[in-house]
DNA sequence: TATGAAAGAGTGGGGCT
DNA sequence: AGCCCCACTCTTTCATA
């Protein structure tokens, strides 16, 4: 386990930059006090830590052509490892897909996808879960709206 | 609806971007084979049309000290609307909470939160979720892990 | 570790095709 | 639209404390 040596100073750069990761090195300085070399040095450091994953840009998925999203919640009827290793593969591997969590409860998989219309959201249930004998069943959930909240630093 | 007018240097650029937030315009347009300016303008353009809709950083949540992930689902007794939404806005606004979704189906919000411990989770669900009168009962999934899609785009 | 300054790299606007 | 050029800004390295 990484044990993240975090100063004050971290905190407020990760804070920045959680709310405008486009941000350049210069304002940043400027809005935390720091030299802009001293800056950028931290910035390098958090992201070769880890601490800083990477930078992601989010797309319109609704203006792509894809307005209709969901959460469909995958059950398996049994779950030795490999099997359930190899289905979430598949299923990270699957278009239309943004994000699969693996849980532990009720349902194993919740899979997030954005779609173009609902026979695009069955083909994908259909021809991309269910097809998979280690799956007993699926529900599907229509997402009316996403919002992100605080962070991890809130 | 925004129908999007995308041509192909467009989904080219949008790929180019999802795989890599951060490459510079001067690397993006060598890339795709097109001027520097040219392919600012272009990116400049997908911005203002909201369908880039920002850029993010992603952190490490485990790193900083909140190792412990999971999917919190809601359900509710009743569903007036202004209820519904006051509530959204309560989960979001609540300390370590990544993601809301408003869902329709089973569940109502399934909210995705990143915890210290169990105890944390637990503090969560009882003084921030299950307090609100319109909350009819919780379910909470940990996550094991959580893995990226091919995207809108895939 | 932090700093300032200078060299190097990247950006974006104007005029042109 | 797209492209080239140029002035400007930002980044990064390095010597120094």
């Amino acid at each position: 386990m990484t044990k993240a040596q975090l100063d004050e100073v971290d905190l407020e750069i990760l804070a920045a930059l959680s709310a405008r990761a486009d941000l350049t090195n210069k304002a940043l300085a400027q809005q935390l006090g720091l030299a802009e070399s001293t800056c950028a040095h931290r910035v390098r450091s958090l992201r070769d830590r880890g601490i800083i994953r990477d930078t992601r840009v989010r797309l319109d998925a609704a203006a792509l052509g894809y307005p209709l999203e969901a959460i469909i919640k995958v059950r398996l009827a049994n779950h030795t490892g490999e099997k359930v290793n190899a289905l979430f593969d598949a299923l990270v591997a699957t278009p239309q897909v943004l994000q699969v969590f693996h849980v532990a409860g009720v349902d194993d998989f919740l899979v997030h996808v954005a779609v173009r219309d609902a026979v695009a959201l069955r083909d994908i249930v259909l021809e991309h879960i269910t097809v998979h004998p280690v799956v007993r069943g699926t529900e599907t959930q229509l997402v009316f709206e996403l919002r992100d909240g605080r962070g991890v630093l809130g």
